[in-house]
DNA sequence: GTATTTGTTGACAACGTTGTCATCAATTTG
DNA sequence: CAAATTGATGACAACGTTGTCAACAAATAC
C-alpha cells in the first residue's frame, strides 16, 4: 500500500525509467503505442510523481508564492483565488506570505525563503510590488517574479508586471460625482505605502481640473485605508464651514466609515450627502445604501499575473512580454446622487 | 553564487557530512565544540537546509495544508494567520486549500495532494471536518489531521479536534434578547452544511425553552449562511401577521442581509427591530447601527488546531490529547434594543 | 551497398539530504 | 590488564526523480 513510484511503473509497463519520465513530462521523441502503455500503467497505479524529487533533482520547483501585505480580506482571497485557479490547472502549489512590507531585511527573507523552499516564482502584490530596493534585489538575485502595481501605463522597466489604472478609475468617479452636479467634493486619502494613493489622488486632480472646478485643499484630508480612517476623517470634513456635498473615499472601507459617521450625524445618504469608494468589496454591495465604487477585477488580475509568471518562468532568456493593464470599472449605485442644493456660483 | 550545500559547510567546519546533519537535526551525540564548529560554518555561508532534499530522503515533511470551503473571507483570513502564526514558529510552510466540500472525491483529492506535495498533515476547517467518510478515509490512508469542528463537547472519537460550542454562544445571544423583553424571536438558519448551524439552533431553541417562551415554526425560516438569504429571510419574517420584534441571525452576513431589508422596509433599528449576528466580523462593527453578535476567536481556534497537529505528528503513536473547546463570546453592541411595545400576554 | 542521419530507448549518475552501520578512541568493567 | 561498553564521528547507500550520453534500429544519403 506505498506510493507507487516511476519504478513501479517502468516495470509494469516494461520500459526504462527514464521513458516514464519523458511521457510523464511531454517529452517529445516518444513513440505513440510507447506514450500510451505507460500512461495506461500511470492510470492502473495512480501513480503520480514525487514533488521533492523532482524539483530536488531538476532544480526547477512546483510552487510559487504569493507576497503581500493588506489588511484587506476581500482583496487578498480574491488575490489568492486567481492565484490558485492557475496553480491547480498548471499543477503548482501556492505557498502565501503575508508580509511586514516596512521590514528592512524583507528582500533578504524573501531571497531565503524562495531558495529554501524552492519556490519557483514569487507574485509581489502591492505595496511590496512598487518598493524599488526590493525589485532589484531579487532580480539580482535571479529570482523570477512577477509584480501587481498601481501606474497608469506599462513601465517598461524589464521586469514583468501586471497594472492597474487606479488613476483612470479615480478620474471616472469624481466625474460622475461632477455630473451629478457637485463640485465640493471630499478626498480622503489611501495608506501613504501604496502607490494606489497617490494614483487615485491624480485622477481625483485631474478631473476637477477638467471641469474648471478649483480644488480646495480643506477637502482634502490625508489617511489610510481604514474605516476609522474613513470615519474621521468625514467628521473633519463635516465640521468644515463650507461641508462637502459628496465625498470620494479612497477605497470601500474608507466609505463605509464616512457612511457610518454621516448615519451617525443623522444625514441622510445619499440626498445630504453622496459617498463614492473604490474596490467593489461585497460590503459595498451589502452596506446600506449600496455605494458607488470602481470595481477592480482582482481575480482575473491575479490570474493574468500568474500565468506571466510560468510564462517568464519558461523564457527566462528574452525581455518580459504580456505585461497587462486593467482599468477599474465604474460601478453606479445608490450612495450618490444629483446635488440637492445647486451651487449658486457658475 | 551558488546556494552552499551540506557539503559546503562540512568542508568548511572540517568534518563529516553527517555531523553537520546531526548538528542541524539538533540530534544529540555531538561534542559542544564540533556543535559549535558546525554552527559557526552555518552562519558564515548563511547556509539553510533543502526542503526538498530534507523530505525526500527523510520522508519526513515541513509543510503543512489548511483545507476549507468557506466563501467568508474574513474567516478565512484568521484561519489562514493563526495556522501561519505557527508555522512561522515552526518553520513549517504552508499550502492552502479552498475546496468544494460536496465534491465526490475530495477524500481522494486530499490523500493524493498529501502525498504528493508530501505534505505533513491537514488542518481541517468546517465543513469539511465534520463529514464522518472524508475523516475516517484519512485516518485509513494514515494521513495525520486536525479537525476544528462545532460540538458543545470533546466528541472523544479518537480523532484529534478543537471544538467550538456555537450552541453555548447561541443560547447567549437568544438570552440576551429575551431579557431585553423580546418573545417573539425570528431565527435565520446557516447553511445546511455546517454543523455550526444546527448547533446555533439548538442553543436558540434551548434559551426559548428555558425561558418558557413557546417556539414558533413561522419564526424559524431556512437558508444558508448568506446575505442574500438574510435580505430574504427578513422580507419572510415582515410578511407575517405577527411581526418579530427581534431576528437573530445564524451569522453576521445573514444579519447584515438584515439589517439591509429593514432599512429598505422603512424601519429603524434598533428601536423598530433588534437584530444580532454570529462571529463578529469586522463589518458587524462598521455597519450602521454596529451589531449585536459573538465574537469567535477564529485565529487562536487555528492556531491551537495547528499546535495539536503537530504534537500529534510528534507522538502519533499515543492517543490524541490536548483537545480543547472554545466558547464564543457574546458582544453587544447596537443593533439590539429593549422591546418598545412590551408583548400583551404572560 | 556502405556511410550518415534520424528517431527511439535505456544505463547511469546526480540532485542534497538523512538512515544505517562501521570505526575508532575513551571509558568502564571484571 | 584484557575485555566490554560507551561516545563521537564518518563512509556509504538510499530517497525518487531527471539530465547526459550511449546504444541501437530504421531511414536516408551517397
Amino acid at each position: 500500500m506505498r506510493k507507487p513510484t516511476i519504478k513501479d511503473v517502468a516495470r509494469r509497463a516494461r520500459v526504462s525509467l527514464k521513458t516514464v519520465s519523458r511521457v510523464i513530462n511531454n517529452e517529445p521523441g516518444v513513440l505513440e503505442r510507447t506514450r500510451a502503455k505507460v500512461l495506461r500503467a500511470v492510470a492502473e497505479l495512480n501513480y503520480q510523481p514525487d514533488q521533492s524529487a523532482r524539483s530536488l533533482r531538476s532544480a526547477k520547483s512546483y510552487a510559487l508564492g504569493l507576497v503581500y501585505d493588506n489588511p484587506n480580506p476581500y482583496y487578498v482571497i480574491s488575490l489568492q483565488s486567481g492565484v490558485l485557479s492557475v496553480c491547480r490547472e498548471t499543477g503548482y502549489g501556492l505557498q502565501i506570505h503575508p508580509c511586514n512590507s516596512t521590514s528592512p531585511r524583507l528582500a533578504e527573507e524573501l531571497s531565503a525563503l524562495v531558495r529554501n523552499a524552492r519556490l519557483a516564482g514569487l507574485v509581489l502584490a502591492p505595496p511590496m510590488s512598487e518598493r524599488r530596493e526590493l525589485i532589484e534585489h531579487l532580480a539580482a538575485d535571479n529570482i523570477a517574479f512577477v509584480r501587481i502595481i498601481s501606474a497608469a501605463e506599462d513601465p517598461r522597466d524589464g521586469h514583468p508586471c501586471v497594472f492597474v489604472d487606479d488613476r483612470d478609475a479615480a478620474y471616472d468617479i469624481t466625474e460622475h460625482l461632477i455630473q451629478l452636479g457637485h463640485t465640493r467634493i471630499g478626498f480622503l486619502w489611501g495608506g501613504e505605502s501604496h502607490r494606489s494613493s497617490p494614483e487615485r489622488f491624480k485622477g481625483y486632480e485631474a478631473a476637477l481640473k477638467d471641469y474648471a472646478i478649483a480644488p480646495d485643499k480643506k477637502l482634502i484630508v490625508p489617511g489610510d485605508y481604514s474605516f476609522d480612517d474613513g470615519f474621521r476623517g468625514a467628521r473633519k470634513l463635516f465640521a468644515l464651514k463650507d461641508r462637502p456635498t459628496a465625498i470620494f473615499g479612497s477605497n470601500d472601507e474608507i466609505a463605509a466609515g464616512v457612511l457610518a459617521a454621516a448615519k451617525a450625524a443623522g444625514m441622510d445618504v445619499p440626498w445630504d450627502l453622496s459617498i463614492a469608494g473604490f474596490e467593489d468589496s461585497p460590503f459595498s454591495k451589502q452596506s446600506w445604501p449600496a455605494l458607488t465604487t470602481a470595481k477592480q477585477a482582482t481575480e482575473e488580475i491575479a490570474r493574468h499575473a500568474t500565468l506571466l509568471l510560468l510564462a517568464t518562468l519558461e523564457h527566462s532568456d528574452d525581455a518580459p512580454h504580456g505585461n497587462k493593464g486593467f482599468s477599474p470599472q465604474l460601478v453606479i449605485r445608490d450612495s450618490t446622487a444629483r446635488v440637492r442644493v445647486p451651487p449658486s456660483g457658475n
